[in-house]
DNA sequence: TCTGCTCGTTCGACTTGACGAACGCCTCCA
DNA sequence: TGGAGGCGTTCGTCAAGTCGAACGAGCAGA
């Protein structure tokens, strides 16, 4: 059986801003507005004109002077189509991969209950959540989505085979297993009645 | 069945930002400092003391007027204790319930298939996720997190009584449930080997 | 080489946000 | 009753953010 994959790091990155207590939000906002613009492949020039802002202004801004308004960095984000917050808030760690059947457990005072952390999630990182029920049949093949996404699935109740498509795992109800999103990866229920949780992140 | 509990109050707030798009950034400010403010108690005067910044600053701000810097806020957060872009971003709900088979369902091109989206993550949360397996008994009682939580549970198994410690909710399997994490709460198997996804989400 | 283009930076003029003082309003207490 | 102390708002001044234009650097093609 596999795994693990990963990590064991990421999750904290604590660093950061938990609270907004510690460092230079200027600094902050110099490398993230960056980081952005650079991962979207404009320009200065490009985006300061989508943004309806000097370019000026934006060069101030990346090369750590001035301090922005908020319509300014509004503007910047609504232009790189970024939350406002991902451009004031520490940038992020990475993928993960846990498989579980086991885990790091956190048994009760009592001993019927137990919980089990099976992925704590990296700053800045969205989560959305799905149920999924499933009836046995051809694999189910996803295409791809955006780079930077990573799908975390719980077999509630049947039987299914999941994962990257070169290389799925078969699960039993209460396995967990998180695999990237951005490769090809299929969902292929093995007995009736199949159902499951996604937390599909991205980031 | 039953959905929703509790609130109504919440209210609107939808609008929001998932991603940057939407509406005024001043508007957003104003009502979040004023509501932060508030909730810890504080005057204009106080408030503006520890932030370091002018009083009629503050004033100005929570009217709506002008076009705060980005340093001006930040002192603002960290005077209120909270992340930056609790001020950026808008509110977010309370209690909900999506029973087995509700819930906005994409169906697949083929009919074994269906994915509901059972919540979709606010900007800037963090969401960790755990699997919990549990046996009748007492009550679970949980302590109140963090403020700011909120836990969203999907039952895999068996049977359980979840929620607001005032106000519980009886599930069955394929049932969800999201409920303030920041209040007491318990969680009571009615079952035995009932099993659970938690995903717990802070910001 | 020279022209024309785009890149990112620097500079002066203008606009605007942040500040502190003064104001009106209220409550408390001598 | 009047004074003291808190509250939030308004006003004039000063500093700073924003803007547009000009600048030097790099690159493609005639």
């Amino acid at each position: 059986m596999a795994d693990v994959a990963g990590d064991g790091a990421a999750a904290d990155a604590v660093t950061g801003s938990g609270r907004a207590g510690g460092p230079n939000p200027i600094e902050l906002i110099a490398v993230s507005i960056r980081r952005e613009r650079e991962r979207t492949g404009l320009s200065m020039t490009e985006l300061a004109k989508r943004a309806g802002i000097a370019k000026s202004t934006l060069s101030q801004l990346e090369s750590g002077t001035g301090n922005p308004s908020v319509e300014t960095l509004w503007a910047l984000g609504v232009a790189l189509d970024v939350p406002f917050s991902r451009l004031v808030d520490p940038p992020r760690p990475v993928v993960k991969v846990i498989r579980a059947g086991e885990g790091p457990v956190t048994h009760s005072e009592r001993a019927d209950y137990s919980a089990t952390l099976l992925a704590s999630c990296p700053p800045n990182a969205r989560r959305d959540i799905y149920r999924i029920e499933a009836q046995p049949g051809e694999a189910r093949t996803s295409d791809p989505h955006n780079p930077g996404t990573t799908e975390h699935l719980l077999l509630s109740a049947g039987r299914a085979l999941v994962g990257p498509a070169e290389d799925p795992v078969e699960l039993a109800p209460g396995d967990y297993i998180a695999y990237p999103g951005d490769t090809p990866h299929i969902f292929r229920a093995l007995a009736p009645d199949t159902a499951a949780v996604i937390v599909m992140e991205h980031t």
